[in-house]
DNA sequence: ACATTAAGTGATT
DNA sequence: AATCACTTAATGT
């Protein structure tokens, strides 16, 4: 299958005719095996790598040689922070490393810029993968509030209970949820929670802390 | 006993 | 974490 029709049959929704010509003559489409790193941190990046099959993923090796993924890239995707890079020759500040086989298109970065003048259908793509960081961002932001919800609980109740000089706080825990801008669901939950880690003891419209 | 309101749960997004 | 859709438990009348 030659490269204009490969890249067809996995952009073409997405992408115009005109455009994955200009892909298919300017870039190459290369295949790598599982754990393949294919750039580094401080690495010149010259070519942008889109996914075509397989997976890869983004990560970021801190000094302690320890690896955090910072995102997963499927197929279709491009690393966005690669985009950034644009057509300045910057450094990577990232590694790039194939999480199955897969198969990349790697195309000049010094063409991007006309890439981004050119082709509408560019930019949509381009908007489209920072859409799809956007959304793990966001996801990431929830589960961060998650984690720290049932600390602020306890903490709204140690202020309840210094305020009215009481272990024993009456309050519903819909109000509670009120006042913390969430719903009395995941109060509920969460108190729960913190009834068997043993700081409260629930009873109905009456919490206990102890402590 | 019955209705009302608070709290608990599982499944989904 | 939020929301939905129930279920269960506690209380008031």
């Amino acid at each position: 299958m030659d490269k204009q029709h490969k890249l067809e049959k996995v952009l073409g929704d997405i992408l115009s005719e005109k455009l994955l010509e200009n892909l298919a003559t300017n870039g190459r489409i290369e295949q790598f095996e599982e754990g393949t790193q294919i750039i580094s941190r401080g690495d010149e990046v010259k070519e942008i790598p889109i996914v075509l099959s397989g997976t890869a993923k983004v990560v970021r090796t801190d000094d302690n040689g320890e690896e955090h993924i910072l995102f997963y890239l499927n197929e279709k995707e491009a690393c966005t922070a690669t985009f950034s890079i644009c057509s300045k020759a910057k450094k990577s500040e990232i590694d790039f490393i194939m999480e199955t086989d897969a198969e990349l298109l790697l195309y000049p970065v010094h063409l991007m810029d006309y890439l981004t003048k050119e082709f509408p259908s560019w930019r949509y793509f381009v908007c489209r993968n920072y859409n799809n960081r956007m959304k793990e961002f966001l996801d990431t932001m929830d589960t961060i509030v998650f984690m720290k919800m049932d600390q602020r609980i306890l903490k709204y109740l140690e202020k309840a209970s210094k305020a009215l000089n009481t272990k024993m706080i009456t309050i519903t825990h819909q109000e509670i949820a009120n006042d913390l801008s969430t719903s009395r669901v995941v109060v509920s939950r969460l108190l729960k929670q913190l009834e068997h880690e043993g700081k409260i003891k629930l009873y109905r419209n009456r919490i206990e802390l102890f402590q």
